[in-house]
DNA sequence: TATAAATTACGTATTTGTACGTATTTTAAA
DNA sequence: TTTAAAATACGTACAAATACGTAATTTATA
């Protein structure tokens, strides 16, 4: 008997998933939570051998969740459902200890299978996700370099429509550094443009 | 008896809503599809009563597929589930004679009462849809203004990271007058710069 | 057809972005 | 502490964007 519960804020979806797991034989239902704080609350008490979680939320909350998950006397199995995900989501997921990512898109036989592969010691990653994930570290065999956090800092400010004057005045700096950092930026990600940079920002989730 | 279909791109919410609704009393699944594409084709031999439509996938192929159903003989209501929807989205569907439109953070037995509600003669607009798309309607009490076609055009490829010039190649036309659209698109959008253009346009809707 | 809306085009002046470069100081890691 | 990475700053030349303006022509539509 495999102890899940779900974390899940678009109602629908998680009562759905509710009503199908609660009939499975071998899944013993423990909770389904819309947002991550009461369901940390209940896990406090009470951990559930695995838990399905869907990213797909904004704020990412998630992430802070994933890591307050560690403090936890018993240490449950995370399967995590995304829908997209951006590089910075993923940089911090895969340093998170999870033992498998999903897509929405993938069939729900899957997701039992996942459900019992993770309970199980296994680990699993959706090709489909994972295979996508393979992009953010192919920037270029020759640039393919992470951002540092001042970079961020700026294509961020960037994208929300600040000139590289404005940015300068944010941070305290000058225009030129802002439009070298920015101009560094570029490079590393291999766009062009303030149009193509604000795109950037917003996939990689930067402008949370 | 209601008879319903489901066309929902993400396997694991359709499977685990057929799971759901297949157990209602009074609901009579009949058939659930990934795409418009083979949903349309079996609706041509037998049309279902209630349509559950999920508008949240890419491409807007839906609003092609709201297109052709009305010329189907039978006309089903269609019940919009949609996650969220931009301004160009919701200008098309509000013409095209749907039933309802539900979030997918409502809860599921809403879900249940709105198919209900539509297939008895009503409409179902769940409010936090409806309400969010007031926020279309005051752009400005002063600079509340459609844009053109052509202006759309030209901001959607601005977005992309094409320059004036290049836009101007794409449109064959001259880039003093590509830059005069945008101008006449950024004062309706009440906004300033490239960065900000291409975030509205891509919460518009303009570059599926 | 008459009228309005949309598309087209250009002028001009100023600001901002882009794409190279070099080089110093600060901060973090080995 | 030594070393590497990051952040800082500036030069220059050209391209592009911005913010005003006017106005002719085409296309819908009442």
């Amino acid at each position: 008997m495999i102890t899940v519960a779900i974390v899940e804020d678009q109602n629908i979806f998680r009562e759905a998933l509710v009503s199908y797991l609660g009939g499975q034989a071998d899944i013993s239902l423990r909770g389904d939570y819309a947002d991550c704080s009461s369901a940390f609350i209940a896990f406090q008490k009470k951990v559930p051998e695995v838990i399905v979680l869907d990213l797909s939320f904004p704020g990412m909350s998630g992430l802070d969740f994933l890591f307050r998950l560690r403090n936890l006397m018993e240490q449950p199995k995370v399967l995590v459902l995304s829908g997209t995900i951006g590089k910075a989501q993923w940089e911090e997921l895969s340093s998170m200890g999870i033992q498998g990512v999903l897509d929405k898109t993938s069939r729900l036989s899957i997701l039992l299978s996942a459900i019992r592969t993770i309970h199980a010691g296994g680990v699993f990653f959706d090709s489909r996700v994972v295979g996508d994930m393979s992009k953010f570290n192919s920037y270029g065999e020759n640039s393919g370099q992470a951002l540092t956090r001042r970079e961020k800092e700026v294509i961020s400010l960037i994208a929300r429509g600040l000139s590289a004057k404005e940015v300068a005045g944010e941070l305290g700096t000058s225009h030129r550094t802002v439009e070298k950092h920015k101009d560094n930026a570029c490079r590393k990600l291999d766009v062009k443009g303030v149009a193509n940079l604000t795109r950037k920002a917003v996939e990689l989730g930067l402008l949370t």
